[in-house]
DNA sequence: ACCTGAACACCGTTCAAGT
DNA sequence: ACCTGAACACCGTTCAAGT
């Protein structure tokens, strides 16, 4: 990284300072991604960045905005397909997006989601909540819901991870689960330690699954969500 | 605060420095509860609290579990309540109270629910699902996406207010929330633009309930989760 | 307009003391 | 055992310059 010049013309833009964000956040975590990281990444002065974004909440922003951004929205454009599994591909997509690099949930507890990428994501949802045959207004409230979904989801799974970068392995984290529960005293919570063999599938993609489907049952059954399939 | 002689005795307790924890959480944000500022509030040094407690994260991890202690559990106890009832009483209960410091459930999401008031919660939840006649691995996953929904729902809630402190009153997070829809380009984004007036009811009690009652219909119907009402 | 060095007011944490 | 002052390696942000 060799030191630029000082000069008026620009030597960043916009998506080297993401991208280097979203490094610091692959490699260290949310708490590793700083002004002064980024700047180090690119060779600049740490006060270089406020020419491209006003402060670090903005920098932050943007950032969880191309989190989103970089899940593909080709597999769920086909109206064919019956509904459940289009906003299942969707969730899914969203899941394995958010838990790969597992910092990036912890920013968006901060951040309001307002960004294009997150106004897509929501636009894609009401679409396919329309085709399933929802009222708008149902619609709307459906689409809170699975985006409430989803986002609890990833931030109970991300609490759980200790390391920076991305999550080990399913099998691992439910041993480490596993193991965790087994020092629940039974004395004072009888319930949480006997369920402690079965709890090994909780943060798994099968039990995000099994959630989604109660979900999308009760949205079936409440409105006139059962048009297809 | 007149600064303590040193000496060997405890000149304070985990519960003091948590309480000046949750001052700074409520007057300050998430952002604002610094090991510094605890040890400022208690008139002593910053490596003080080191002795009380490893780390920060330490002190985060029973900051959050001290907030859930908040839930006043006698409302969920009485088993003649319909289930549903009694376990939506619980999930209105645990949305308030972290809804109060605006800032605590940001903390949530690095730090994992393993504290006794976490586990007492989730005991809590097993016995009322146990009650309305779910199986033992059906409760358990139930409960998790109980755990899921409130958390998910908080933080987007939360994600919206700027402020630190308690949240504004439900009326003014409502307008605010629709004012900043209007400005949604209804060129690229037609359906969430169109949605802006339905938008008003998404951050409140009604939405979060309204989604609730979808996850109940669905609990009720994947199980034998009818027994009561 | 864009970048620089320097500075300000903060952090978490460690370490060698003092009692 | 518990607290202290001092220090280390960081932060975000601002400001007066330089080109």
């Amino acid at each position: 990284m060799t030191r630029s010049r000082p000069g008026p013309r620009r030597a960043l833009s916009e998506q080297q300072i993401l991208d280097a964000a979203h490094r610091l956040l692959a490699e260290r975590g949310a708490e590793g991604v700083s002004i002064r990281g980024i700047a180090a990444q690119l060779g600049v002065a740490p006060n270089a960045i406020y020419t491209y974004f006003p402060d670090k909440a903005a920098v932050l922003g943007a950032l969880v905005d191309s989190v989103l951004g970089r899940v593909g929205r080709e597999c769920f454009a086909d109206p064919a397909e019956p509904w459940r599994d289009r906003i299942t591909a969707l969730a899914v997509a969203l899941r394995t997006e958010l838990l790969v690099d597992a910092g990036g949930v912890a920013l968006m507890g901060g951040v309001p989601l307002n960004g294009p990428n997150a106004l897509a994501v929501g636009e894609t949802l009401l679409e396919v909540l329309a085709a399933a045959g929802l009222e708008p207004e149902a619609a709307a409230r459906a689409s809170y819901l699975l985006t409430t979904y989803v986002l609890g989801a990833v931030s109970l799974e991300v609490a759980e991870l200790e390391q920076p970068g991305p999550p080990p392995p399913e099998g691992e984290r439910v041993a480490a689960r596993a193991t965790a529960f087994a020092t629940v005293p039974a004395a004072h919570y009888p319930r949480s330690a006997a369920v402690a063999a079965t709890m090994a599938t909780y943060i798994t993609t099968e039990q995000f699954l099994w959630g989604l489907d109660r979900i999308l049952d009760g949205l079936a059954q409440s409105g006139t969500g059962t048009r297809t399939a």
